[in-house]
DNA sequence: CAACCATTCAATAAAATTCTTGAATAGTTG
DNA sequence: CAACTATTCAAGAATTTTATTGAATGGTTG
């Protein structure tokens, strides 16, 4: 027989608990990750995470349910965006003790920044104070809407795919510090692998643009 | 055929969500929050928590494995701790989640807390001014062993258990504020309602030691 | 070093999660 | 309002997670 407290702790526990599950699947922190950019469809984020559209949408419908998730819609599509700034605050907090406590993580970065021979990547600070002073490119090599929802301050967009065509509208001279979502994604190495070869003087912003707006750095969106 | 970026976030996310994995498990947040507050034995953890030995010490593993907890020896009794405050940090985080977000939880917590009447809770910073003028009484009800390993600057433990009969140690006079483990900890709330219906002056702080402690406030051990 | 004790392991059954497939649904647009 | 289309649902098989039981382990103590 149990008592009033314990049934109070089973209760509050298990539906705690229903958010960690929600978060507990490698597809859907994805998608977390992927959401806090901003909204996208079921269609996008099933491209991006490399599923099935009924699997993907299957997985928004587990995070919806626990709240993490909420959709709206436009035109034909239904877009799925994060409910709060506390996910993603919960996301990193994650990620973050995932990346201290779990050695399969650090090596699997590790060994894939090793990939590419860039150097060291530029700090927050160290950035802002280049932009304030006006003497970098910053370079957005993130797809084109995720730029126009928002970037950093003077950053001009060239999605990575676009940058080997494109690369004239760059300057050798000048210092171009790239950035792309966040320490997950990779999009920024390759593109200042691309640069280094080609002559500019490239490094990377590996926080990317999630935590530069987090950090209250001045922000712009274009539209 | 995937490509390296894809096997990459693959690896990734499926070792981040282990992490997020092992805390879904409405057993383990239990275990979790109560080790926040210092190592336990698997025995100890298993009558807190309701469950049987076998099914904790394996519940236990998991948490190990995910590197949540370690172990270190006393004597013939194992004891099992955090790895880290970023361990009690990404708990908080989701626990925060949990209860913005979560309707269950906000009613559960709600309903239980009304099953009490006492007042509003003390805040940290209200209580901090008290103590440090020294007008107040801070009562310490968590199990003994627990307040020997770090309580609130000059608060004094009487565990619930036994306030009943220990009761003439306080005076009616002073206000008297108590506190226990944190948010989903109602041992304060039983303790208040306790002494109100004798006639004490008696109030609650339901952040809890922990919280306490992390905000830096002044603190203070036995032994 | 033998006895003891806390803890873990192993095996199993029950329950929950996951992915796939193909059909159904519900907005939108002409 | 009919046709279209993005998205969801439903069913089923495969895998993983969980709790229980009873035996095994391995460190400590006399």
């Amino acid at each position: 027989m149990k008592t009033a407290a314990r049934k109070f702790k089973d209760t509050v526990y298990a539906e705690l608990s229903k958010t960690a599950k929600a978060l507990g699947n490698p597809h859907r922190m994805e998608i977390i990750d992927l959401l806090a950019q901003g909204p996208f469809t079921v269609e996008t984020i099933a491209r991006y995470t490399g599923m099935t559209i009924a699997n993907t949408s299957q997985h928004l419908q587990v995070l919806k349910n626990a709240q993490l998730v909420a959709i709206s819609r436009k035109g034909n599509y239904i877009y799925y965006q994060l409910t709060g700034e506390n996910v993603y605050a919960a996301w990193t907090s994650l990620r973050e003790l995932g990346m201290a406590h779990n050695t399969a993580v650090k090596k699997a970065i590790d060994h894939y920044r090793k990939g590419y021979h860039n150097g060291d990547a530029v700090t927050a600070e160290e950035l802002l104070d280049k932009v304030q002073a006006g003497d970098v490119i910053v370079l957005d090599v993130r797809p084109e809407d995720e730029y126009h929802r928002g970037h950093i301050h003077r950053a001009i967009s060239i999605p990575l795919d676009q940058l080997q065509e494109r690369i004239r509208e760059l300057s050798k001279k000048q210092e171009i510090v790239a950035y792309c979502r966040g320490s997950l994604c990779m999009l920024v190495e390759e593109a200042v692998t691309l640069l280094t070869q080609q002559g500019y003087k490239a490094r990377k912003f590996d926080d990317g643009y999630k935590d530069w707006a987090l950090r209250g750095y001045p922000t712009a969106m274009t539209m």
